[in-house]
DNA sequence: GCACATCGTAAGCACATGCATATCAATGAA
DNA sequence: TTCATTGATATGCATGTGCTTACGATGTGC
């Protein structure tokens, strides 16, 4: 059995996730946001979802825990939801101009923040590092399962 | 403002964290543990911490949350705790052969299926994907809070 | 028209987590 | 010797999460 060379990329991957929560968070409450709102911010600007339920689906967020996380986001102006007139079950959601430039200053400072630790990687490292995540983000959660 | 070139490094990790996670769980429960067990299994052959709280930190957990999981472990026969003869206040954590041998069959399962997934990069991206992870997963925690 | 599915919404339950408190035993410093 | 600190342990509380159930409104297919 031989030791292996590497330590898992989930022990790797997990804790660094937490650290990098940790960090945003002070970030987002300098800009009055929770995680989560922050999330769908930026999220309705990049993923072209139709329902509620698709976007919950596309954050990785429960679709029930989901609603008061719009409520707010709603009451404060910085989206709108309106009837689909093609379903009318559905609610589209949009960003406000105001929650658009919300968004777009608290992701200025998160990146700032991200490019200060990045650039303890050398910058060929940094480019191939944000490379190769992007391309294991954008693959389907269930690439990830292992094969019965 | 400029639009950003990439999305949050925190948006693309912690998204993968909890799709490597779920990806271990089914490979965990094939072997018998928890994640946090195989956490401890796994820190305990490469991190030398002398106190139990020493290891719930290099492993994000909390301390008082560990005692159970190294119960579990010790009644099992995975690891001992034995008094530290220099200060009898600390237990001394080892792992049994058994308990080596259980960490290494599940880490071979748990790298077999993260290599699947890794082999959807080039391989010089990969080489450079988990040398940098590695180098960020060693920073410290505080290293990615934000300056005042 | 009817049965079933979907969407948004609210709420319940079990469990995990972060943090705090408390206790006992042991250690180290003044 | 006294006191503060440390290590292990147990437990409580508040909060968050995953999942479930249920409901009203709407849409689809037969």
């Amino acid at each position: 059995m031989a030791e292996p060379t590497r330590p898992d990329l989930a022990a790797m991957i997990v804790p660094l996730g937490r650290s990098l929560m940790a960090a945003e968070q002070p970030i987002l409450a300098a800009h009055d946001l929770t995680m989560w709102e922050y999330v769908v911010l930026t999220a309705l600007s990049t993923e072209p979802v139709r329902t509620q339920a698709a976007l919950a689906d596309a954050v990785g967020a429960d679709k029930t825990r989901i609603i008061p996380v719009l409520d707010g986001l709603q009451r404060r102006g910085l989206l709108t939801r309106e009837p689909d007139p093609a379903d009318r079950r559905v609610r589209l959601l949009a960003l406000t101009p105001q929650g658009r430039r919300l968004r777009d200053t608290t992701r200025t400072a998160i990146q700032r923040n991200e490019e200060r630790v990045l650039r303890l990687l050398p910058a060929a490292d940094r480019r191939v590092l944000l490379r190769a995540l992007r391309t294991l983000a954008d693959l389907p959660r269930d690439t990830f399962l292992p094969e019965t």
